[in-house]
DNA sequence: TGACAGGGCTAACAGAATTAGCTACCGTGG
DNA sequence: CCACGGTAGCTAATTCTGTTAGCCCTGTCA
């Protein structure tokens, strides 16, 4: 392994940026509308009318729905980073991959549809702040130890995870299963139908 | 296994249905406009201008935009399908789980656009043809033996499709080393350098 | 011949993001 | 004390979206 020991990445947390209160307002309400009524009710004027103001007014605050979007996924990988981080940090240093594929699910399944703008196809890289990105999925390079397997585990996650929230998998089927199926694929789990690392 | 041997699914190819000219006409200029200029091109003005009509002529022949989507999920899905199933029915026996994945890689490629609209959040099955998203998803079982660990696969195949095609993999890392990383883990590939077929 | 359905059209609407331009407040410098 | 500039609200209007209503021509068939 590259990096240092114990389940701390050689990747910094980068700083979150300042918010007015009036933006950290809109944020949180945005985040409100997405999580409690989906993505199509986040409109400027729904926003607006959360907040007290009308739509015209929002743009005192960000150049568009866009950025405010951006402000979104920011939050969104801040936390999607906390969980993992977090989760290798923990206790159970036994199997990191099962613990890193459990924080992944829970943190997406908390926040279903700030999970699916985060991972959208319109990703802002540039506007977000500098080294999130890196700084957010590098757990999974920790668990890995090398980068093509490292995001094969990642792909592997969010493709499990996308076709969960959006209904994908037919059937009654356990996902738990599914999840576990991957974890083993990937020299995680001791699971069930035993298969050694 | 409990199914047919030889490569050959269980489960049939279902019927298309029948389109009129008009709509057959719509359909394809719809693929060309979402390809070409982008989903955000897709509009019904737009459409209508493609094929010399009006906007509102176009509810003559789909119920909404919706329903023009779904025809093209629709055939998104037969091609994914048929790509699938002709990778496993193909010459080479030896590294089933690669050649799929390349297949399935292969077909995104050429539409990736409708990829991305065939997996989108709102997916109308109920509006498609009865038993075609088995039919299409059968050759990750075909291929794994196993329900879940077929989900498995194929949630890696599509996390790392979107991932690809919307640019999310980082730095300029080699995506075919990815894919290869996952084929490995679900045992498909032999050595790392080392590539049969 | 007459009824009807198919498939085009224009006009219009509601709701989306966004822009222009106005105004009120609020703190600071002369 | 007063003027000034910035912040943050507002209304009105623009453009683009999907969609509906209602009209009309044309071919087919009883």
């Amino acid at each position: 392994m590259t990096v240092a020991a114990q389940g701390v990445g050689a990747t910094p947390r980068p700083e979150a940026r300042p918010r007015s209160v009036r933006v950290a307002e809109l944020v949180r309400a945005a985040l409100d509308l997405l999580e409690s009524e989906g993505p199509g009710a986040l409109t400027m004027r729904n926003l607006a009318d959360a907040v007290g103001i009308r739509a015209p007014s929002i743009y005192k605050h960000f150049d568009g729905k866009s950025a405010l979007e951006v402000a979104l996924m920011e939050d969104g990988l801040f936390g999607m980073g906390d969980a993992l981080h977090a989760a290798l940090a923990d206790p159970d240093p036994a199997d990191p991959v099962s613990s890193l594929l459990h924080a992944y699910r829970s943190e997406a399944s908390l926040h279903p549809n700030l999970y699916r703008l985060t991972t959208s196809s319109a990703f802002p890289r540039a506007d977000l702040p500098e080294g999130l990105e890196d700084w957010a999925g590098e757990p999974f390079f920790l668990v890995t130890g090398e980068r093509h397997r490292s995001q094969a585990l990642w792909a592997f996650a969010h493709g499990t995870m996308i076709l969960e929230l959006d209904d994908r998998f037919v059937d009654g089927s356990d996902l738990d299963l599914t999840w576990r199926a991957g974890a083993a694929a990937f020299g995680g789990a001791r699971g069930r139908p035993r298969r050694s690392r």
